[in-house]
DNA sequence: AAACAGATTGGAGTAAACTCCAAGGTTTCA
DNA sequence: TGAAACCTTGGAGTTTACTCCAATCTGTTT
């Protein structure tokens, strides 16, 4: 897949992915460039880079991000680190989901609060 | 309550403080300032705060949190159509945190690997 | 062959959100 | 009185995350 086809099924622009590429956000080889030198992407790419644009949206920076990328890929972390970073980020998702239900509540009330006002 | 006090309880510094105000985030008029100029804060400030703090970390902007806030206080806008943006915003919250419980998903279904590689 | 729609690079420019600084005023305490 | 610990301002600088550009190459279409 070239990275027109690749920012079109994704929405992020060709020059944002190469950005993305540029910062170490992943990585390919030579492998992954076509005879004529243009990149050409595997189908995950596209889970990837929809990961990035989720997580982003969530307020982590470009440089966590790479970090939890990074664990996907195969490394030289021991297995066990791995499963303990992984357990502290749930967890942080988790305290994330918490605080947005708390702010869902807040609107809810001050809905609540414009809706009586209007009887 | 003074500047310094409110940056204390709320984590956030005092020049973001101030830059929050230039940019218009919440506004207040001279009677909110001591004989001596200094800045003095009624104590909802730190509500005004956290909630800043919170939906910042959710990824919204600095502009999209004051238009939130802009709500909050008494305005020109009909009630009817203050309900509308609301529910708008209910909605978008309800969005994040189906998006939140996917990537909890992924993660544990990550984890989950680990795991079972360590057996 | 010329035109076009794609791709490449390095580097410059931009917007958002801070963050820091200098130069100064105020209050409190020894 | 003078040092310490507050506060004030305007403006400059920094970081992050793009976004744009020029110059050039590639592949397809007319």
């Amino acid at each position: 897949m070239l990275i027109g086809e690749l920012s079109e099924r994704t929405g992020i622009s060709k020059d944002t992915i190469r950005f993305y590429e540029k910062k170490g956000l992943f990585r390919f080889k030579k492998q992954h460039r076509l005879a004529n030198n243009y990149r050409n992407y595997p189908e995950e790419m596209i889970q990837v880079l929809v990961f990035i644009k989720r997580a982003k949206s969530f307020g982590f920076t470009l440089n966590e991000i790479k970090l939890w990328l990074e664990d996907w890929k195969e490394g030289k972390v021991p297995v066990a680190q791995k499963i303990e970073v992984f357990q502290k980020r749930v967890l942080l998702v988790e305290e994330k989901i918490k605080e947005l239900q708390e702010l869902k509540k807040t609107l809810e009330t001050k809905l609540h609060e414009y809706q009586l006002l209007q009887l």
